[in-house]
DNA sequence: AACTACTTCAACCGCACGTAC
DNA sequence: CGTACGTGCGGTTGAAGTAGT
């Protein structure tokens, strides 16, 4: 690799240069500042200016130094090669295993993984990161160890909580998450997540979806999931890799109709641990869908929920996953501590594993999902969009209309904790849809942001609960309900443009199937 | 030794956000 | 309130290094 600081036959000041070639003089002598490599003399000169101005004002180094280089080119010089205590040389390899699984809960927030490695800039941590990618594409590897996955789920909730509850972007603090239990109580059919969390809900929001995306979307590795995983059945296979892990959520959830058949009130508490959802559309873990049919415990899909994987290869798996609700770290240390995953796995020479073998053939939904049909898992999605909007009373209701209420059962809330955090929600929401209404109050740009926000119809998320509305309730396309539901919830120019598109993308083959998902899943903004 | 393909990483670019005016 | 400016972030690029033939 270049030393940049030290090719000074090509990066002398302007006025002293007399190396460089021609056309590259000319670059930066047309725009008046200095492009490319820095010289250990402007280096010299910065260092200077720090020294006695400190960091900060770059825009005036060249002002006081003669430094033929924007204040961005200087920041960054600084920061990432002159300032103090930088460290240098290749990453430990506990460093790598704390990228890992930064990178697993922040997604490619480089600048904010960086405050955990001492001496390690962003840009050292982004380029490692993508150079990783690429070798594991090679090596047909998963970028996560599955030990990993389902705490970054969990911890991708957490982190779109806080989030999601106004934090900024820059300056949140991922590290003050607040822990809760997410336990779910069932009373008849009606259910609900005490202190189930906002930001589990918010699918588009979880940044280890986003970032799991980020690695598999760059255009740079298009083919990155393609050869990872052979076999086609890999729902399946999150019994073989994560061995109680369908067993749990058998045992734990007695299948819906369960809940319509019986008779008691009485409800059922359980802890919550919806790995089972996640392994089955973890895309780092099983690749892309491109060369094998992805099998989907969903009955409402027509073709008993194999679906030519084809077809959503380039958008389905990345964007689909559903979130964990398994449990929760109050801080990164906490997860930390609570993530198990050997060390090796982290890194490329251990991953082995991967290479599992397939699971016996043959249809083991039975095995998985015999008493839990993923009604259930609809129902959850639903729930938890349902208790991310102020509105999801008047989506109740509007559910309600619609089925028989002896079914829908009564939403039990247990902890005060949920109740309070519903109703900063609902102010949130409130808020966010007044907005909408009153439209004036605020700058275009945000007001256009706020839109986008809510506009996001095609996320995953709403998309589910619109299908288990369609599916599960039978309310879909006839559509007054729904129609009035998202208008609710969205406002009136959302609400439509929802039921257009949903039944736009819908069309053809059912519409609850991964398959006819839109490209949403893309998590693309709407324009 | 020469060539090619691939890898690495420093630096650039565009965008977003906060703040001052 | 709108605009300009400063700053930070993440994505991308391309030059230099390296490995393979």
């Amino acid at each position: 690799m270049s030393n940049t600081s030290t090719d000074s036959d090509h990066n002398e000041s302007p006025a002293t240069d007399d190396n460089n070639g021609s056309d590259c003089r000319s670059r930066w002598e047309r725009s008046g500042l200095k492009k490319g490599p820095w010289s250990s003399a402007e280096d010299d000169i910065l260092i200077d200016y720090v020294n006695k101005h400190g960091e900060g004002n770059w825009n005036a180094v060249q002002k006081h130094t003669g430094l033929f280089r924007c204040g961005k080119s200087c920041r960054l010089r600084w920061a990432n090669h002159l300032r103090p205590n930088l460290k240098k040389g290749a990453f430990s390899q506990d460093e790598e295993q704390l990228i890992v699984e930064l990178h697993a809960k922040m997604g490619n927030r480089w600048a904010r993984m960086a405050a955990h490695l001492p001496g390690r800039t962003d840009n050292e941590i982004k380029n490692y990161w993508n150079t990783r990618i690429k070798r594991r594409q090679r090596a047909g590897l998963p970028l996560y160890p599955p030990e990993m996955h389902l705490e970054v789920l969990d911890w991708s909730q957490e982190y779109a909580k806080n989030r999601f509850m106004g934090e900024d972007r820059r300056h949140s603090d991922f590290l003050q998450l607040g822990s809760c239990e997410s336990d779910v109580f069932f009373d008849n059919l009606g259910f609900v997540t005490t202190d189930m969390v906002p930001g589990a809900s918010d699918l588009s929001d979880m940044t280890a979806y986003k970032n799991m995306a980020n690695a598999a979307s760059s255009p740079r590795y298009d083919n990155f999931m393609a050869p990872m995983m052979p076999c086609s059945r890999r729902f399946w296979e999150s019994e073989l890799l994560y061995p109680g892990c369908s067993s749990t959520i058998k045992q734990e959830f007695p299948s819906p109709e369960q809940f319509v058949n019986t008779s008691s009130p009485q409800k059922i508490s359980k802890t919550c641990s919806f790995s089972v959802p996640c392994d089955v559309y973890h895309p780092l873990l099983y690749g892309n869908q491109q060369h094998s049919p992805v099998v989907i415990p969903d009955s409402h899909t027509p073709t008993g929920g194999i679906v030519p994987s084809s077809k959503p290869s380039s958008y389905g798996a990345v964007k689909l996953e559903l979130p964990s609700f398994q449990y929760s770290e109050t801080t990164f240390d906490q997860w930390k501590k609570s993530s198990s995953p050997p060390h090796s796995d982290l890194l490329d020479p251990f991953d082995s594993y991967i290479h599992s073998p397939p699971p016996p053939t043959g249809r083991q939904e039975s095995d998985c999902f015999s008493n839990c049909d993923t009604g259930l898992l609809d129902m959850l999605l639903l729930e938890a969009k349902i208790r991310n909007s102020t509105t999801k009373n008047n989506l109740y209701k509007s559910c309600a209309s619609t089925i028989p209420s002896a079914d829908l059962g009564e939403v039990t809330v247990s902890q005060t904790k949920s109740e309070e955090f519903d109703n900063s929600l609902k102010s949130f929401v409130h808020s966010e849809i007044s907005t909408q209404q009153n439209a004036d109050g605020i700058p275009p740009r945000q007001r256009e942001k706020k839109r986008k926000s809510l506009l996001d119809i095609t996320r995953p998320d709403v998309l589910l609960a619109s299908s288990w509305l369609d599916h599960g309730l039978g309310i879909a396309k006839e559509s007054g309900s729904m129609s009035d539901a998202l208008t609710v919830l969205l406002g009136d120019d959302i609400g439509n443009e929802y039921m257009h598109t949903s039944v736009g993308a819908s069309s053809g083959v059912g519409s609850c199937s991964w398959s006819n998902m839109p490209p949403v899943c893309q998590m693309t903004e709407l324009p």
